[in-house]
DNA sequence: CTTTAAGTTGACTGCTAGGTCAAGTTTGCG
DNA sequence: CGCAAACTTGACCTAGCAGTCAACTTAAAG
């Protein structure tokens, strides 16, 4: 089992393809541009990857775990479970305008493999389970910790506080103004009650 | 000044066209799709409406005057501001579902021209403004009748609602389930005052 | 009836894309 | 050293795409 070694790290070139699905897309973003933006060779990514779609399956992957750790640390913080949801507002709203792309891949991916059967959905839908579970439990915890009233509906209000998230990252992909991203975090809060 | 009529109606044909483009995507949506959708021959598209970009923007303005009229019908119908909020907010979340198509070809768009600065995106923002032009109108005009607390910052919220409407449209078309939907509807509504 | 402007049809073109092949390179192991 | 396994490189292949061309059809104008 003696060959030559790999010269480039794989998570590495994950990350870099990532920068490409992400500025444009995973149908836009071209294998040529998976080349450039990674440094790596076609054959390469294939034989430690795969095709495109695994690739861009991965990275998506890595997305969830990296880019959007800030958000869910937030939530499993300290603080009280509103203060914690509070928290991850904030960061989310900050993940959309920090880096280098505007937005949020996972949402911008949601239109493009759309109501498609394939894996890519399956795993969005996933992810999308997931996040709501979180955000959930803390709602949860909130209601029964008083700080929100004893009636709130915190399976209804975990799914606006979805939309509204999702919304916020797909506006920021319109090139909406960061004050309107502002807006929306301010008015978002403000209802948290 | 004569020749042979036009064997099919141009408008109809765009028609046939938005549902294909809302069902795929502009990018995954082939020429041959749009032939088959609407029953009319390349040529024919090309010399009536232009190349596929033309096609697809002229079906873009068709989608925001036709398909998007119930909500806006609403906002300026009869009732309250706060009223006529809620029923275009009930308005756009019926549309989600209840065609053949799951979710908004407007919202769908954006991710999808995104970042570009294509004559497409400049559409797209014109009718955000617009939109949001109308809902802050009405929620003005609520906050002055009374209806919403003085203090209100009617901006912010016109754009909480504007998020939280965008994020609702992109998740019908992540499959997300009816009673989701309905849950984002009510939480939303309940949280207007 | 003839002319002519417009519409239709289907074959065609050039191009780009994702994916593969074969030859060459670099390591570890016997 | 020499063999074999793994990786790299760049040319190549095929399919599908948007868009075009040329021949044909239709109806109104004169």
């Amino acid at each position: 089992m003696a060959g030559r070694p790999r010269l480039f790290d794989e998570t590495e070139a994950l990350r870099a393809a990532m920068g490409a699905f992400w500025k444009n897309g995973f149908a836009r973003a071209s294998m040529a541009d998976i080349e450039e933006a990674t440094g790596v060779g076609r054959q390469s990514l294939y034989n430690a990857i795969g095709s495109k779609e695994t690739i861009f399956t991965r990275a998506l992957e890595l997305y969830a775990d990296e880019e959007m750790a800030p958000a869910f640390a937030a939530l499993q913080g300290s603080g009280t479970p509103l203060e914690r949801v509070r928290a991850a507002l904030v960061a989310m709203r900050a993940s959309l305008t920090e880096g280098e792309c505007r937005g949020c891949l996972m949402i911008q991916t949601i239109s493009e493999v759309g109501g498609s059967d394939s894996p890519l959905a399956a795993l969005i839908r996933a992810r999308i389970q997931m996040f709501e579970g979180m955000y959930h439990g803390v709602l949860e915890e909130a209601r029964r910790a008083g700080e929100l009233p004893d009636g709130t509906d915190t399976r209804a209000l975990t799914r606006l506080i979805m939309a509204s998230t999702a919304g916020m990252a797909l506006l920021a992909r319109a090139d909406v103004s960061d004050e309107f991203l502002d807006d929306v975090l301010r008015a978002a809060l403000e209802r948290l009650t």
